[in-house]
DNA sequence: GACTTGCCGGCAATCGATTGCAAGCTTGAC
DNA sequence: GTCAAGCTTGCAATCGATTGCCGGCAAGTC
């Protein structure tokens, strides 16, 4: 059987509790007697039993990820950062997937709270209500949803939109498009805020083109009302977006960037395969993740939540679905 | 606090061990008294403490899923069809991502082991020799990748592989090429054996293009080679790069599938989204995921490995990354 | 030299389940 | 009517840690 405390004990010549102590609380044991026990530690290869320590202590040291898809490319690189900022605190993760339904995704809650310490919800798709209830059953933390009263990890939609804008601006473009995505999701307000802002600081006429639903035949879906509208450029919701609509535009015969260039937002690993490779904003993904974990610690050790985090910053990566307008209808030839 | 055994057991008036008894073998306990005790479990709200179970029982009652790259569209499926069928036996799911670096796979199941009953290693990187050093840590059950000795869970690439050189025989064409995977991969080299055969069979003839790295950037390498070998269609280890390879064609003006017919395999999400779709050969992932936690909860019942289930079949998806061949060399024009 | 103070470490209770053993009861056979 | 057999249930030990409490000892104070 497994190595136990009690071995660890007889092999250094003090009890049990003494190698506890030296676990827990190493100063509260002689510096000695600790250095013996962890040198028997080292040498029988002892790991505690964390069972036997949750039984006790009431903490779990799992920490619960919720996501609404997994297969979804925008999720992998959060959960990434939180597997290494939960490593590094000796936090074991689970992961679990909701299918897009708020109803499982509650229900997921309420199964997965026994067995974690918190549960981080990466863009839940649960009504205020249901949060709520949920808030009843385990400590939560929220990234990239925010809810009045739950500590959150954000990041900074508008001043994203803001940097694509100014890059469309730098290429002459003038009558640009937003696609928006479900208008229940708080970013994407954020995001037509942004662009909204962003396009009459710049003296740009930006046209709403209405909200797709967030895949790529959503953004497929969109290439009419894109085309309809006469614009020589096109913001989107996210890149899943962009790629539906670049496919669609490109099955239509339509030249992009060359008439008309495409922007996402999140910059997913697709971005790059694309072709062209499309021009997006970076979500942090990886650091919201860490700061999830650290978040959610500081919320288990009775943080506020109203000592929000400053939202992350977002940066415009510029790739090949984007190009300097050519001015051709007023004759003017660049 | 939560409600405990004890509380039940006040509450329906008789002894812990006997709602122990009543939820772990129920057929021990007097059929009334079981429903009197269920009806206070369901009014309470109980739920067992499974890190005190654990404790005795010896189980945890999780698994643990270890995939290489949690990016990697390959994956997600793979997984959601543990979690359904995890769940559906009371199993909670870890999830960790190696990193595609084997001796971190070798740490994440030294530190996963004393956690979980088992772990399902997708698509392991590990050595023969790492492998045997796992499985001496944890009951372990391989997925795609398979080694003597281990509980494992394969596909059918060999016919796969014949399916699809069946398909572009169809279409008449004759010379086609093969873009190899890692050397080390027992898929590769099974593939590589399906289309040997079924291009003999079919009097065709197979040019051999190589091992690329199993990413985007491998496939576009492979560009050239393609050129050269001028074949008129070709078959990949995998979509991903399948992908790459058609990114790079197009990149040099050359026409998919017109020019050049390409065939993926494993059909990720991301063969529906390129343009031209790609014709692939489907890995049941799901299935796969869900035979893992079958086979690995038959592992740990101690059931022998000799009893390898049969590979799960593969299925031929037509897209648009594959056409019929235009003979214009020898004057022919279909 | 007596007494206070504080560090160190052991004892024993505890967390919430499971399970071997045995007692009590019913049932039925002889 | 007695006794064996079998079913149902409770008692108490156990899993492997943590932690409040207390005693022993050394150092420091007056």
């Amino acid at each position: 059987m497994a190595v136990t405390i009690s071995d660890v004990a007889k092999a250094a010549g003090v009890s049990p509790s003494t190698v506890s102590r030296a676990l827990t609380r190493p100063e509260r044991v002689d510096a000695e007697t600790r250095t013996r026990i962890f040198e028997q530690i080292e040498r029988l290869g002892y790991q505690v039993n964390r069972a036997a320590r949750g039984l006790v202590t009431g903490r779990t040291s799992n920490l619960a990820v919720i996501v609404s898809d997994l297969a979804n490319p925008f999720f992998p690189d959060i959960v990434k950062g939180v597997q290494i900022r939960a490593q590094r605190r000796n936090l074991t993760t689970l992961l679990a997937d909701s299918g897009e339904n708020p109803e499982a995704e509650l229900d997921l809650v309420s199964s997965l709270a026994p067995q974690v310490d918190g549960i981080i919800l990466c863009g839940s798709r649960m009504s205020d209500e249901q949060l709520v209830k949920a808030r009843q059953l385990a400590t939560l933390l929220l990234v990239n949803r925010s809810a009045v009263g739950f500590p959150a990890v954000t990041v900074d939609n508008v001043d994203g939109m803001h940097q694509a804008v100014r890059h469309l601006r730098a290429l002459r473009h003038r009558r640009i498009g937003y696609v928006g995505g479900p208008d229940s999701s708080r970013s994407h307000h954020d995001r037509l805020a942004g662009a909204r802002r962003a396009a009459a600081h710049n003296r740009m006429e930006l046209v709403e083109l209405g909200n797709v639903d967030p895949s790529f035949s959503g953004g497929a879906a969109a290439a009419h009302a894109v085309l309809l509208a006469e614009v020589s450029a096109v913001l989107t919701y996210n890149d899943v977006i962009a790629i539906g609509l670049m496919h669609r535009l490109v099955g239509f015969g339509v030249r992009v960037p060359d008439e008309i260039s495409v922007v996402g937002f999140d910059d997913i690993p697709l971005c790059e395969m694309t072709y062209p490779p499309l021009t997006t904003v970076r979500f942090p993904r990886r650091e919201a993740g860490e700061a999830a974990v650290d978040q959610l610690m500081r919320a288990l050790n009775g943080a506020e939540p109203e000592q929000d985090a400053a939202p992350l910053p977002t940066e415009l990566v510029v790739r090949g679905s984007t190009t300097r307008l050519h001015v051709t209808t007023q004759g003017v030839l660049s």
